[in-house]
DNA sequence: GACAACATACCAACTGGTCGGTATGAGTGA
DNA sequence: TCACTCATACCGACCAGTTGGTATGTTGTC
């Protein structure tokens, strides 16, 4: 985690398979992701893929976990964080989720919500780390809804923790009509709506915002 | 079409391999389907299955259109319809959606939406499949969307149809959310959310509903 | 020389799909 | 009425390729 410099040339073929799990789950889907296609597009072989994780299920916790730490730094280092008003960094998180749908479908979409759409039923513990990504991810957020109600006066239907979740959901499923219809930007209205859900909840003015 | 009275007794193993294809492959996707799990929950052999479809990838297809006539025939005969009010006829969808919410996850998540995140990127025929489905099931909601708003003259931002699609979008993404958290509670929040922002949208007052 | 980090060869189980065959009923002509 | 034909529905053994996983060997590093 520190740096341990890149002395032994060794230690990536973990690091490799992760990436492509990341890049090739996304694609294919779980559970058509074979151990080899991973191999094949991590360059490495299976000697090595059974030498850092004990079966597939297990590089599926891993990678997991990994897509929670590379997206956990790619929120955490965003300017979304800066206002002094807590709002503007809810609708600041929003308009940072709109920015990241681009490109192509597999590139913006979403490891774990990809995951646990196969596994939740025949797998508890991919889904339980699915569910960590997940429910890990929308705390980061609830501290500032949390902050916005109170600086404002507002009472949050449900509860700060269940808007939090209720980012995700629209996200989430914002993701599956994108996958459906083969375009961004059914993502990116809906998320609009919510941003406008959360600017109606706090008393903004919509004009300015969320055209 | 008609009648036909069963004087063949024959021809429900296609039925019963569609019936099955609901129920498994909500259960474990689509990939980890078996042509024998279906077979053997469908008690029919292989012999009947590629009788009635040319490939896995053909019964996918039937399945999806097959899920779009049941849950499109239990959708119309639901009461939602009956309100003279556009706008009650939209929180009444809602309201039913929320009431589908019951029992097992498995047993009250959507077939294409599991479906068309395996296999979107691979299998462009299943995917167009499922987008049928999800965007006729949104068609029957945008003219009671229309309606309310012209009734009420109010100006739905990003139009009737971008609302119709974001309903979709909460109810995937609340059962998204649901698999991970096993718990249908977090379904029913993101749908009470919705709500919330219809009501607010078309400046219902918010006690009464969606307390 | 011990140990981690790989590579290679291999396997048993399973996968979607095929193929020859059977059961049943509808149509037809005498 | 009955033999004959034909199409549909279905059966189940079989196949070639793929799957996750293993056993064993090799290599570089401390």
């Amino acid at each position: 985690m520190t740096e341990k410099p890149q002395k032994t040339k060794r230690p990536d073929a973990r690091i490799k398979l992760l990436d492509s799990a990341l890049r090739v789950i996304r694609m294919k889907g779980y559970t058509a992701t074979t151990v080899d296609d991973l191999c094949r597009d991590a360059g490495v072989t299976k000697g090595a893929f059974f030498h850092h994780f004990r079966s597939k299920d297990d590089l599926a916790v891993a990678a997991a976990d990994y897509w929670s730490e590379t997206t956990g730094a790619l929120f955490e280092k965003a300017t979304y964080h800066d206002p002094e008003d807590p709002l503007d960094r809810v609708l600041g998180y929003l308009d940072f989720r709109k920015a990241l749908v681009q490109g192509d479908v597999p590139e913006f979409t979403c490891l774990v919500g990809t995951m646990v759409q196969e596994v939740y039923d025949t797998n508890p513990s991919i889904r339980d780390a699915c569910n960590r990504s997940i429910t890990g991810h929308a705390a980061t957020l609830v501290s500032d809804i949390a902050e916005a109600a109170e600086a404002r006066g507002v009472e949050i239907p449900g509860g700060a923790e269940s808007l939090g979740l209720h980012t995700q959901v629209v996200i989430q499923g914002a993701f599956v009509l994108a996958k459906a219809g083969n375009a961004p930007s059914i993502a990116t209205d809906s998320i609009d709506h919510l941003k406008r859900y959360v600017e109606l909840l706090f008393g903004r003015s919509r004009n300015g915002s969320a055209q």
